[in-house]
This record gives C-alpha cells, structure tokens and sequence, in this order.
DNA sequence: CAATTTCTTTGACTTAACGCAAATAATCGA
DNA sequence: TCGATTATTTGCGTTAAGTCAAAGAAATTG
C-alpha cells in the first residue's frame, strides 16, 4: 500500500487533498481489475465515475459509425479521468474506454466524492487545471485533424515514438493500423507514408523496424512546412 | 448595475460564490469594451486572464497557416471563458477571440481570482463542471470533423439556425464564408451543398432567404443516414 | 515445424472536397 | 441613384485521401 500512496501524492488533485480527506477518498474506491482488450466503457454509455490507474494503460477511443477509430488519448499509471456523467447525470461518455494492457484501477461514483471537493476548494481548483490541460490537448488534436494533412500527423506521431526510445533502429511497436488509429487514417496510407519518408531519406524502414535519419526534416513535415 | 448582478448570479461559477466573496471579485474586475471586429487574444497568445461577458458575442476561432479558419464556439452575455495561461502560466491561447458585435466584458487576470477558488470549493467545483461541458463541445466538434462528411455538418448548422427562428422563411443572417468557417469547409462547398438540398426539396433557396421544407430528411443529412 | 492467422506492402481505381476563375446579383456609400 | 464593393453561384480541373484486392512476410499456436 506505499506505493498507492506515492501514486496518489503524485497525482495533482489528490495530492491537494488534506490528509484525513485522502484516507476517506482512499477508503471509498472500488478496486477493479482488467485485462488487455476489456471495454471500461462505451461510447455513448452514462458512466458516472471517476477513476484512477494504479497501474497499467487505457486508451480513449472515438469511432464512427463505418469501422474507422481514433485513439484520442491514453491514461497511464497514475492519472485521473471521469465520465462526463460523474459531473452532469445525463451526459453521455464522449469516448470509449478500451483497456491497452492488463490495469487496476480505483474507482468512485458521483456521490463518494462530490462532497469532498465542495469541501476542497484546492482539489477542486486542482482539478479545473487538469480539465484545462485535457481541453488543450482537445484543441490540439482538433488542429492536426482539421488543419494538418495526413502526412504532418504521421510525422508528428513518428517523433512522439521515438522521443522516449534511445537513438538508432527502433523496433516497430505499433501495427500500422495502430498508427492509423492515432493519426485518424488507414493502414495503407500509413504504410505509403512511411515508405515516402524512406524514399525521401528521413527515415529507414524494414518490415520490423525503423530509424530516423534526418529528425530535422522530420520536423519540418511534422510542421507541416512542406519545403 | 442591477442588471450585473443578476447576470453573475444566472452563471453556475459566481452564483457559487459567498456573497462577500462575490462582492470581492465584482470590485476587482476590470471592464471593457470592444466593438465589432476587434481581436481581444490571438492564438498562441499568453493570455492569463478570465472574462465574463456583460453584453455582446466573441467567437472563438482557430486558423490554419493558409487562410482558412474555424469557429469552434460563441461566447454569449453571461458566460464566462479563460485565457489557458490564466491556469497554467506557459500556456497559449488555442484559438483567437473575435468580437462578433459590439461587447463589454469583465476581466480578471490570474492572481486576483485564484485564492477565491482555491477557498470556495463550491465555485471551483462549479469551474470543473462549466469544464466539462466545454470538453463535451470539443469533442462533438472533433467527432464532426473527422468523421462527418460536410454535408452532415451543414445540415446541423442549418437546424441550429432554424431553431431559434419561428417558423417560414428565414433572412440568411450568415455570409457563405460564416457557414464555412463555422463547419471547417469553403464558400463554394456551402453554396454547393445549399443548392443541392434545394434540388433534393430539403429546403427553399433564394439569394437572400431560405426555409426548410423538410426538416425530418434534414436531420436525416446530419446525423449521416444518407438515405 | 507446419498451418493458420495476423501484418505489411503495393497497384489500380474511386471519391469527397477544394481552388481558381468568371459571371451575376445584392448591398452600401456618397 | 449610380458606382463600387461585397456576396453568391457555377463550371472545370486538381488533389489528398480512401477503398478494394491481392500477394508476400512475420508471428503464433497447437
């Protein structure tokens, strides 16, 4: 149980929390568990929950009404969210919840939590910031989608990939629809994009892994500064 | 100055506020005044303030590096809306903020409002939930642009516009250019889609009005069953 | 390790949406 | 009311992106 704690004072909100609130809050969570590929929640579903990773990786997923998806976001180890109806009761999940790889969460309905942060002016606070940051990486994706043709999305996906990766040949983690799914498009122009990127020299693939040559002109796609 | 308190006390945010606390962040406040046109906060701006808008309209809107623009949303009298700075130092706006008519508004900057929040639970909690409802609009709108074709996202546009309106026909109150910019399309496609929904009998088309003859097929465009 | 399943890759074809340009109509300002 | 400006409308060509189909390579599993 140390390390729920160091999770939890990590965490902004919680960690804003005087300490005989955070042992209610603790007190008050349903563990859940579950494994790779499980739906939390659907898309269209009233969920009036908040939740917390203990460990492991979610995915929040759009998908239209023909077979296509997009991954919106993904929810790591000691992170927040929440349905909209844990905050208004007839709002209906805005995305999926598919589970990325096997997770524990803790979980609270409405009703365990919303007297607390009346009560806690600082997590409150704490969590309008949070919503700020989401709202931000809304706006952002909203961008690239509207804005950003496919190949500057791929650019910028390939470089968020291989960021934490130390240098040289990186093993392709993501199956092109994977990769298709974060940018909001298909497998085969993923895979006619990578391949034009290799043609141009920025990068090298093979059927299993790949290697940024030249990050600057990367960039400069990602950028979406075609020259 | 009866009317003022009456619209703070209409908002979910401020109405949530003790009353000398309320006292508090009217005097604070500093008015302003902006006429058609103006831009208050350009996209990418560090913008640390929080409005309220007395009287008027401001719409938000991102641009792309070419010409093109989106209105993401309207600000009406009575809302309230935040430079993302105002919560987080670093960050930039994510869209720009036009004034649609003549406006007044009320302005804080960050310091003078947050130990309000962080003491009033109630009004920070109220601040999250306000939060949530502008991520569900983000994320409609995100949905919309990705996987509605334009000729959904008109049709929606179009009820919207008759909502209001009572029945016959309606003064087109928006140049092509506004429809556009406000489905993330171009003038030519709006008009071309207007007269094709004429063709269809959906609606009648002049120059200068319109009305919707058939408002069950319109709904049918919008919500994608292109039966 | 053989067989099946899952991924990747590529070519050929289709389509939705856009840009440009020119013609016409409405509106505004003096 | 006339000229200038601003909007609308349409034809035509272009393009980015997507679908379908099929072949070949890895990976997985019994």
């Amino acid at each position: 149980m140390k390390e729920l704690a160091l999770l939890f004072d990590q965490n902004p909100v919680f960690s804003a929390l005087s300490d005989d609130k955070k042992d209610l809050v603790i007190k008050e969570a349903i563990s859940k568990r579950f494994s790779k590929g499980e739906l939390i929640a659907m898309d269209g579903d009233i969920w009036p929950y908040m939740f917390f990773i203990t460990k492991g990786r979610i995915n929040a997923l759009k998908s239209s009404s023909e077979g296509r998806s997009l991954v919106v976001t993904t929810f790591n180890q000691g992170d927040i969210f929440w349905g909209l109806a844990f905050f208004y009761e007839t709002m209906p999940m805005p995305v999926s919840l598919e589970v990325a790889e096997n997770t524990s969460i803790m979980l609270w309905s409405t009703g365990s939590l919303i007297p607390i942060f009346k009560s806690e002016g600082a997590a409150a606070w704490e969590l309008s910031r949070l919503m700020v940051y989401k709202m931000m990486r809304a706006s952002e994706i909203l961008e690239e989608m509207t804005f950003q043709p496919v190949a500057g999305r791929l650019a910028k996906l390939l470089i968020e990939t291989v960021r934490d990766q130390e240098h040289g040949p990186v093993t392709r983690s993501l199956t092109l629809d994977e990769m298709a799914a974060r940018i909001g498009s298909t497998r085969e122009m993923v895979c006619r994009f990578l391949h034009r990127f290799a043609d141009d020299g920025i990068i090298d693939i093979t059927r299993t892994e790949f290697r940024v040559m030249d990050s600057r002109r990367l960039a400069k796609v990602a950028a979406n500064s075609k020259g």
